[in-house]
DNA sequence: TTATTTATGATAGCGTTACTATCTTTTTAT
DNA sequence: ATAAAAAGATAGTAACGCTATCATAAATAA
């Protein structure tokens, strides 16, 4: 007997509830690996469809259109990372403890997770760091943020502050340096791997050096409050 | 007697330089407009091509399609704010003065520059902050690095990076902390404006506290170097 | 000045994308 | 066994991305 971990997401993102059906997993399964493989832009739903073996029409029962489903798995992504993070930080008692292991979870590649069976963890982080910031840089935000859309990065970033709140109830940033952290952990690997010269990482492409970079960079800051 | 500002650009970026004609002139100006008007996405050449009073095969003639002109004007005002850093840093001695300076032009609204008459460069940064990173986040990256579309991000990048090092010669991150400053100058901003709640200026949205957090959190870290 | 590039305008067309509609068949629940 | 729900099949439409062609106007060279 396996647990199965179970999302609840956001109902206004689906228009049918993916989780409940064969077609709907295969939905979200496929559409994780078309947009790893074509990027945000060059994926369809007609692409997603012949790849599913299934028409259009059927993809539009479930996601009104593709901007709605990026939506809904980079959501699924970060309840799930939430949850890594709440258990793999439980019982540990040092915030500073806690932090380091926070941001070992953001900045390092993630293996898939056997739990979910129709998601692959670790190409949705690929997409993460590709078409993350994608989700929120459109004109509709407002209307998307009304909608709680974004609630679980939200709170993700609530947690991350809460715990640099811990390790320095002084500083004065704290949820603008854990946004900052989540989104360099991502845009540092995305340089590093594709504009090196952007980053001090280029000759020696090890995700473990954005993890001590973001780790000088977060306690000397916290540590000055 | 006026000077007027000539920035060169990269040949591969057009098929015509827009800077020659006035229908070119007109381009620029327009898809400015329309991309801060629509965002990126809702932005087509047949709009641009009818706010203009000219037919989608007369901006078909200019760029080749609507990412090169993203990536066209983006560029430009890469050129433009180095230009403007190197101007306004220029016979500063203190590196600390300077570095401040800098984060100060990043991460505050830029008034339109009267020496570019076609090229408004308040809504330019207003496009920077909404759709400066999907410029890069593409599948082609790797190409449009090749034809060195992104150069002069890269260079600007180098200059800050080398502001950092002369503040702090053994700060092991320059680059990355470079990037780090210039992503959340423009993050942190549309945080502020659109997702508050990620951000620690959400009661009070005023650009000054961006600089604030940006200076709080460069001089802490390379103080501690 | 005429000849000739060069830039622009006008129109057409084609394949794809984004989306809606309808109708039939299959699966599932009662 | 029957009703309801889900999926498949097919069609269609407006807009988008892009190419091609031909005519005309403006700039420039002979």
């Amino acid at each position: 007997m396996k647990l199965q971990l179970q999302i609840k997401m956001n109902e206004g993102l689906f228009l049918r509830n993916p989780e409940n059906t064969e077609l709907g997993r295969n939905i979200i399964k496929h559409s994780i690996q078309l947009i790893a493989q074509y990027g945000f832009e060059e994926f369809t739903f007609k692409k997603l469809a012949d790849d599913i073996g299934t028409t259009e029409s059927g993809i539009y029962r479930y996601f009104e259109n593709k901007h709605l489903l990026l939506i809904y798995i980079i959501a699924w992504y970060w309840c799930w990372l939430e949850y890594q993070i709440i258990f793999q930080t439980n019982n540990i008692i040092d915030p500073v403890v806690k932090l380091k292991k926070v941001i070992n979870l953001l900045a390092t590649t993630v293996e898939d997770d056997e739990s979910t069976s129709y998601v692959n963890e670790s190409l949705l982080h690929q997409i993460i760091i590709s078409e993350g910031s994608k989700a929120y840089l459109t004109k509709q935000v407002a209307e998307d943020n009304k909608h709680q859309f974004f609630k679980p990065y939200k709170e993700l970033c609530a947690v991350l502050g809460n715990i640099i709140l811990e390790c320095s109830p002084k500083y004065k940033y704290p949820r603008s340096l854990a946004t900052t952290v989540i989104e360099m952990a991502h845009f540092q690997n995305f340089f590093m791997n594709n504009l090196p010269s952007l980053t001090d990482f280029g000759h020696n492409k090890n995700e473990s050096n954005i993890v001590l970079f973001l780790n000088d960079l977060v306690f000397s800051t916290i540590k000055n409050a």
